[in-house]
DNA sequence: AGACACCGAATAGTGACTTC
DNA sequence: GAAGTCACTATTCGGTGTCT
């Protein structure tokens, strides 16, 4: 298809701001067979080529871009007629390699433009599955995560452990105060060491923490009031 | 409604290469 | 070496969507 004919059904677009820096056009030679596919697929998802491009070389790890095969220039006999329709050589006939034009910024070489239109391509025909990381550093991620969460749940073991066993009647003694702010019977904490007591509990129990618990936070509470924090 | 931003197509300009 | 051809980049153009 010529350049000519490739206006036929522009894809929507949106207008992004400016990010500084003007973009430029590439010329990306590539057979005919090939710019036909990058074409119909852009238009299959009402997208620009430039889209298809910019959203491989966004979302796919720039070794993976640089991995895939490369479709390749045109063989050598597969030129293309395109007459000039104004200008001052209005009427001239160029041949020329069959190309595939868009509009990036700058910086980015036309192979890796063509790699990632052919990752595109075939990814779209279920040909090639991308990974969006590097193995390596997804096994270490999900290392990472799973000692989290082991770490985690040895936490909310030992903090159960230690919770204080909510009192069936509420707190209505000092005593019952002193056990719900975890400190022995016979205990005679000053009130500083009662505020700080209640503090860290109040924000273990805290109904908007992760171990948030009503009841028990509700006895706090009232341990506090009993003894006139 | 008009300004702005973006797009692909079309074309100009230029340099490398080929042919005579 | 001059002229022609080819291929590339840069620029311009017209169309379109978004924002104010």
């Amino acid at each position: 298809m010529p350049d000519s004919l490739m206006s036929a059904q522009r894809p929507i677009r949106k207008a992004v701001p400016r990010t500084g820096e003007r973009s430029r056009t590439y010329a990306i030679p590539c057979s005919a067979g090939f710019r036909d596919q990058v074409t119909e697929l852009a238009q299959q998802r009402g997208v620009s080529i430039a889209d298809l491009a910019r959203a491989i070389l966004l979302t796919v790890p720039e070794a993976t871009v640089n991995a895939a095969p490369d479709p390749g220039e045109p063989p050598a006999h597969e030129r293309e007629e395109v007459t000039l329709l104004s200008g001052a050589s209005k009427g001239r006939v160029l041949r020329r390699k069959p190309r595939l034009q868009v509009r990036l910024q700058p910086g980015l070489a036309v192979v890796q433009l063509r790699r990632a239109l052919g990752l595109a391509v075939a990814m779209a025909r279920g040909d090639h599955v991308v990974a969006l990381e590097a193995p390596a550093a997804r096994g270490k991620q999900a290392d990472r995560i799973k000692a989290l969460e082991e770490e985690l749940e040895r936490l909310r073991l030992m903090l159960s452990a230690v919770a204080f066993e909510p009192l069936k009647d509420g707190v209505r003694t000092r005593m019952q105060a002193l056990y719900v702010l975890g400190f022995p019977a016979d205990a005679q904490p000053d009130a500083r060491a009662l505020k700080a007591r209640y503090r860290m509990l109040a924000m273990i129990f805290h109904p908007d923490s992760p171990q948030g618990d009503t009841l028990r936070m509700g006895q706090l509470n009232a341990a506090r009031d009993l003894l006139r924090l």
